[in-house]
DNA sequence: AAGCAATAG
DNA sequence: GGTTCTATTGCTT
């Protein structure tokens, strides 16, 4: 907030210099052009959307009590302001601002506390699946922002009818005036605007949520663009504005990527302003960063920013975590992860899928050391105990995993000596799909939910999107809420249908599916490379071989994957654990004796 | 595979 | 900048 202003005058007499190495550089990538097996190289101008929820917490908790609507709201995580809403901010509240400031500043601000994310996560991920029930390619960043690649979308609509646009909202550095002779200049980005509308209208009638909107050619500049007009308006910046909207970033620390550590760096070889480092030569920021974030972050100061939207998918982990001003008592740790295991233990529950490792954080106090510095200690999950944790049925899931973070907890801490946490954190990561119910039935609907999701980008990016104006939402005459679309769309994806992450492997299934699936599908079982596959593999013993004879060859090989990573590989012998104390603890004679055990682990050794 | 640093909202 | 409660990526061993 108090960085050091730019002092152009020291910089102003190498640049000429400097400007000889500017002309030297690409301003495009052309890492597509040599592409070989290019079904689709990267167009020259992408359409790019970023979008943007305005406080997005607040705006959950006002859906959920409207009551606080019209009231100054504070969302509160232990002693800080979060996120306010817009009265509060009007009052002077700012976001990461001090519960006692905030109040000072604001006596009527109403608290919520915000410290439980359930129901953000929960409408975050509603956000993210409407807009992947227009077009594949969305990429979450945060809990409150996503990227949209349409550019595909819109060649399709544009091609079709050619017709003449004006913009939709802002148009970045422009008037509206000149904005409408820009139009027929720009009509991908002039339709993208009209998207971009009707995505904000959508999440706005169906969510009841209001954000901001960026449209651009890159991640970068659709980012750096959307929040130019806040709140709940869109902008779009054009090409010939990327100079511009750089050149008005107050400082270096403004591009994305560059944070605090990268700043400071740049700071010690001089740099201050996205000027300096757009004619700072590259070699010479070659020796400081490396070469590969050296070009990427000089790129990043021009303007140009190739990196795809990768389609996000599913989480690659999940934890749940708690801070504290003091913890430095073995029950508490214990009495402590136990809360935290049982809430993560009932979102993975949920989830579906079955996590192999399993991670445990501390943040120790020190004085000097106050420095945001984290410990941490993982392991695999023995499979016995991972299945406990997605099969509802065995209730013991969470002392073996207890049992395994006060090991993680004692290659950290010696619980011998005083000790003074103030985090802890639990974390299940390296989750892996679940297997498919084995009846036909249940066969056929992983077969849509495996298809629902946008596999690669390549192939997603064939998927031919509804026209937006199709959607249940622009018919205004549809109710809220549930789009009347066909079976199962990416929207509905939730607890019962979990997603795993779009697996690197090239997959052949059939990327149309995801929006041209329907009820019929007479066609699935033509494909039967039936007696070849059954025979060379054995299957589940759950499994009826004739059911997965009769599924798509690309399913049968993707299921074959799957089965074969959770095959009994070995057990896995990290978790050593003497036999005697394994039948100590496995039988639960109640959480008393439980914990005594566990005490174990803080005696001296 | 493990652990950490950096970045992000 | 760091607070909070997450989540991802890339480096290093």
């Amino acid at each position: 907030m108090f960085a050091m202003e730019s002092s152009e005058d020291e910089l102003e007499e190498d640049e000429t210099e400097w400007k000889q190495h500017l002309t030297d550089l690409p301003l495009t990538s052309r890492a597509s052009e040599s592409s070989l097996i290019s079904k689709s190289p990267t167009p020259a101008h992408r359409v790019i959307l970023h979008f943007d929820l305005d406080c997005f917490y607040a705006q959950v908790e006002m859906i959920r009590n409207p009551a606080l609507r019209d009231v100054p709201l504070g969302i509160q995580q232990k002693y800080i302001i979060v996120t306010c809403n817009y009265v509060a901010r009007q009052q002077g509240v700012t976001k990461l601002m001090s519960v006692t400031d905030a109040k000072q500043k604001c006596p009527q601000l109403v608290l919520v506390k915000g410290e439980d994310l359930t129901h953000y996560r929960e409408m975050s991920y509603q956000v993210t699946d409407l807009l992947l029930s227009f077009c594949p390619l969305v990429e979450r960043l945060g809990f409150d922002e996503n990227f949209v690649d349409i550019t595909k979308m819109i060649e399709n609509r544009l091609q079709r009818t050619p017709e003449e646009f004006s913009f939709q909202g802002h148009v970045y550095s422009t008037s509206s005036e000149a904005a409408k002779a820009k139009a027929s200049v720009h009509p991908e980005l002039a339709l993208g605007s009209h998207v971009a509308a009707e995505l904000r209208e959508a999440i706005r009638c169906q969510l009841g949520l209001t954000g901001c909107a960026g449209v651009a050619t890159s991640k970068l500049l659709a980012k750096l663009v959307s929040g130019t007009f806040k709140p709940n308006q869109q902008t779009t910046l054009l090409p010939e504005n990327v100079d511009d909207i750089m050149g008005s970033l107050s400082g270096h620390r403004k591009i994305p990527g560059v944070g605090h550590q990268t700043a400071k760096r740049l700071q010690a070889l001089g740099l201050v302003s996205v000027r300096d480092l757009q004619l700072f030569p590259l070699t010479e920021l070659e020796k400081e960063l490396g070469s590969p974030s050296a070009a990427r972050l000089k790129n990043l100061s021009l303007g140009v920013d190739d990196s795809p939207v990768n389609p996000t998918g599913a989480p690659q982990s999940l934890s749940d975590e708690d801070s504290f001003k003091k913890m430095s008592s073995a029950e508490e740790v214990i009495d402590k992860i136990q809360q935290l295991l049982t809430s993560l233990l009932e979102r993975m529950r949920k989830d579906g899928r079955q996590p192999q490792t399993f991670r445990l954080s501390v943040r120790k106090f020190s004085a000097s050391n106050k420095w945001y510095s984290r410990e941490s200690r993982q392991c695999p999950i023995p499979n016995h105990v991972g299945h406990k944790i997605t099969s509802a049925s065995s209730d013991d899931a969470p002392a073996q995993l207890l049992t395994m973070a006060m090991k993680l907890f004692s290659k950290m801490v010696d619980a011998a000596a005083p000790f003074h946490l103030t985090l802890i954190n639990v974390c299940f990561s390296n989750l892996q799909k679940p297997a498919p119910a084995a009846s036909a039935r249940g066969s056929i609907t992983s077969f849509f939910s495996l298809s629902a999701f946008p596999q690669n980008s390549a192939q997603s990016q064939i998927v031919s999107p509804i026209s937006v104006s199709d959607h249940p939402c622009s018919l205004g005459a549809m109710t809220p809420i549930i789009p009347e679309n066909t079976t199962k769309t990416p929207t509905s994806r939730d607890a019962a249908s979990p997603q795993a992450r779009p697996t690197q492997s090239t997959s052949s299934v059939p990327a149309e599916a995801s929006r041209t699936l329907t009820t019929s599908h007479s066609s699935t079982c033509s494909y039967g490379g039936d007696a070849d596959v059954t025979a060379t593999y054995r299957l589940p013993p759950n499994v009826d071989p004739r059911v997965f004879s009769q599924l798509p060859a690309n399913l049968q090989m993707e299921l074959m994957r799957e089965w074969e990573q959770r095959r009994p590989v070995l057990k896995i012998p990290t978790v050593s654990r003497k036999p005697g104390r394994e039948a100590k603890e496995k039988k639960g004679t109640g959480r008393r004796c439980q914990a005594n055990s566990l005490l174990d682990y803080f005696k001296p050794a």
